[in-house]
Parts: structure tokens; C-alpha cells; sequence
DNA sequence: AGTCAAGTTGACGTTAACGTCAACACATTG
DNA sequence: CAATGTGTTGACGTTAACGTCAACTTGACT
């Protein structure tokens, strides 16, 4: 026998070794197929062809939730692009292309740090405001 | 005399009151008359009129603090909206008015906390990759 | 063989968030 | 007083990020 167990023959259900049609990803990702064709187009995603067929790998899969991950945060695609390509190989490559990654990585991290910085602003603005609400509502309820 | 000390008479300056005109508002916020003109058709600042012309106050400056913050941290236009309502009154209002305050601060501060955790996870996913690059590179000196 | 579901590629439509441009008001300034 | 600068309102153009639709292929099932 192989590795694993042998196959049901009729649901192709999951894959050992996690490969998965466009449907499947749109579903486990909840995107729009359209979305990930985009994606795509923009060069952000590159999975395999099999006879014309989409087939993600577990390396798509990464990489589209890194995708969706920065655009949760606002970044948008054109950045995300270069964002993405930071993850390449790192153990490899020569001295130029380990100080640009590193460079760039920097760079990142400096913004990511500052727009977590701006949501701890806006956190405290808002817990004030929650708290002196309570307070308000607490003796309105007190008078009555 | 008044509270301070007298104009100089011919530079407008800074009025002690903080109000501006919209180029210093663009100047300060740098951001163009275009951009304050589209927010203040979608409701989002409403500055006094004198003779036409837009006066912006303080009041108006701490909106926009808080648009440009939003902004930056990729929430559309739409949602900003009512963001900024919560900052209101959370001094006065019935009780309706203040638990639904609170029912909203607390929706955004989950939402805002969401969104830094997953800058944490990006963050440590790029921090990993700084890492490992910059041992990388040390291996490869010391080698040479 | 026929048909049906699922996939593919254009091509065009849409919404958000402005940029750009034209036409006008108004106040100051040479 | 004519010119210049600064403001205002439409109106149209633009880019990003998809949605929607049409026309085809292709593999699977009856």
C-alpha cells in the first residue's frame, strides 16, 4: 500500500496531497472565482494548468491568504504583489537579493508597525468613548 | 485688552480660534480641495459657510483626523460614516441613543482589535523571514 | 451520441474615491 | 478697472477591484 489509505473512486473529496480544484478554493476562501482568475491577471496567484484547468497547491493556498490578510488591512493589490514576493527564497540567492529582501521586509514591518499604531489610537478613542457611555447609562438608571 | 494679544493686521496667520480656510486644511492634512469637497458631499464633514466659502473648525480638524486615520486603515468611505457618529454625544441622549452607542463602539472596537491581530501575524511572519534572511547573509560573510 | 455541470476566456458594467476641467463669483491689487 | 488669485459648483474622466454575461471546451454520466 501507499502512503495512505486507498481512495473512496467517486467523491475526489480532499487530496492527500492538498491539491484543489478553483470551486473548492472558492469556497474554503470564500471568494468569487472571478476574484481569483483576477488575482490572477495581476500575476498574484500562478497555479498549475492541468489541461486548461486551475489546480491550487498548498504554495497557493499561502500565498492567497497572505493576499487576502493585507487586503483585510487596506493594502492594495498593486503592493500586494511585491509584498508577496518577499516570501520567495530566502534561503538562497545571493548577496544582492538577501539585502533587497531584507531591506524590503524592513520597510514592511516599519508599516505595519505604524498602522497598528494608528489602531491603537483609534482603540483608545473608542474605549473612551464605550466607557463614558456606560457611565452616562449607568446614572440614568440610578435616577430612575 | 482681550483674552490675547492684538492682530498684526495685515497676515491672517493663525486665527487664535483655529479656524482655516481650505488650503491650509489641505496644506495641514495634505490632502487636495477635491478630496475635503467628495467628503463633505458624502456627509462625512459639514465646516461653517461665510459667504459661501467653507470655514473649517477644530471640530471639523478632529473629523478628519479620525477619516484619515480610518482611511489608512482600509475601512471605505461608507463604513467611516458611521464611525464618526458614535463620537457624537455620549454625554446626553436617551437611553435608546446611548446603548446603541455602546452596541457600536463595542462592534468597531472588535472589529479594530480583529484587524490587529492580523497585523501581528503578518508581522511575524515578515520578522521570520528578516530573520532568516539576515542569518542567511552572515553565514555567507563569514564564508567568504 | 446527447446532455449537463464545471471550467475557460474575453468583453462590458459597476462602485468607490477621487482627478481634471470648465464656467462662474468675489475680493484684492497694481 | 482690468487682471489675478482663490473659492464654488457641476460634469466628465480614471483607476482599482471586482460582478455579470456570452460563447466555447471538456470531462463525466445516461
Amino acid at each position: 500500500m501507499s502512503t495512505k489509505n486507498a481512495r473512496d473512486s467517486q467523491t475526489a473529496d480532499d487530496d492527500d496531497d492538498g491539491l484543489m480544484g478553483i470551486a473548492e478554493m472558492c469556497a474554503a476562501f470564500d471568494v468569487s472565482p472571478r476574484t481569483l482568475r483576477f488575482y490572477e491577471s495581476k500575476g498574484l496567484l500562478a497555479p498549475r494548468r492541468i489541461n486548461g484547468t486551475r489546480v491550487y497547491s498548498k504554495v497557493d493556498r499561502q500565498r492567497l491568504t497572505r493576499i487576502l490578510r493585507a487586503k483585510a488591512l487596506g493594502t492594495p493589490l498593486s503592493e500586494i504583489k511585491h509584498y508577496l514576493d518577499m516570501y520567495g527564497q530566502h534561503g538562497e540567492g545571493r548577496i544582492q537579493q538577501l539585502t533587497y529582501v531584507i531591506e524590503k521586509t524592513n520597510e514592511a514591518i516599519a508599516e505595519l508597525e505604524a498602522k497598528r499604531a494608528q489602531i491603537d489610537v483609534a482603540l483608545a478613542e473608542l474605549r473612551l468613548v464605550n466607557e463614558q457611555s456606560r457611565k452616562t447609562l449607568e446614572d440614568k438608571r440610578r435616577k430612575n
